[in-house]
DNA sequence: GAGTGAATGCAAAAGCTTCTCATCTATTGG
DNA sequence: CCAATAGATGAGAAGCTTTTGCATTCACTC
């Protein structure tokens, strides 16, 4: 299970990174600070230094089993890496984030890139709105 | 000239004000950090603090004469609001930063955003890569 | 030109993240 | 199964960017 993908990635299998990636893998967010993730590990039960989660995130990040976000709020945000490039919409009122892939947009992208003489490593694109589901949490709550 | 500007933006005509927005609009890089503002501050002799650099660069922004920036550093970034939205394509290896805009990516994210149920305020796309002018000082320096 | 509310500078403090180092542990070979 | 060792951890210190508190100074109004 999770043993296989620390060990592939060159690093020994020890409680903080099993644990770690647990926690990704059933978190109901998919999107977790470093911050997250340990309180959610003490919430656990589990005695992992903060320190230690964000080592072990960096570590995860180098090795391409999840991927880190800079959203507009100073810190960053882990993801586990399902392997398809997206990108990310999210609810300035509730912090709601939702993942989409436009083919279109990856497209223009790559030409843009060539017309101004660049090779594309990587692009983020974040879009920030209000959520008008009735249902979000955050209309209830009325914020 | 800049007073205008200032005094429209319900501010106070101070010397950290004015010199500032002369720096912004007269600087041979348009993308700079609260940092860099008050090194070329201190360059030009200027004896401002940079409490007062971020403090200012925070109002011009809620004014809406600078945006603000995010890119991967870990640091933000202020460029003067010359009125039309347009995203960034950064180098990865010189930190060079060219504008563009693409209407195409433009109506796709508006698309997006509706088929989500999000009613947009902002985006922010930003494209890393290297650019392969040979012309490009990191290119004559090789790095 | 005086009065007043706002702006500034400095230092301290606050977030997030990384580093240091002593201690502990997973892995390997015997 | 155990010892040796390279690597990992935890706790706190330190680093960076950004914000804040407060006494002082300044811009605008009358």
């Amino acid at each position: 299970m999770e043993d296989q993908e620390i060990r592939k990635a060159g690093l020994k299998v020890t409680v903080p990174r099993v644990k770690i990636l647990e926690l990704l893998e059933t978190s109901p967010e998919r999107h977790v600070s470093a911050e997250d993730v340990y309180k959610m590990l003490l919430a656990a039960g589990e005695e992992i230094g903060l320190a230690t989660v964000y080592r072990v995130l960096t570590q995860f990040e180098a090795a391409g089993l999840v991927e880190k976000h800079h959203f507009e709020d100073g810190y960053s945000v882990f993801e586990l890496n399902k392997g398809k490039h997206h990108d990310h919409i999210i609810c300035v009122t509730c912090g709601r984030v939702e993942e989409f892939v436009d083919e279109t947009i990856e497209k223009r992208q790559r030409i843009i890139a060539e017309e101004l003489g660049f090779q594309i490593s990587e692009h983020e694109l974040v879009i920030y709105g209000k959520c008008l589901d009735k249902n979000c949490d955050c209309k209830k709550r009325g914020d």
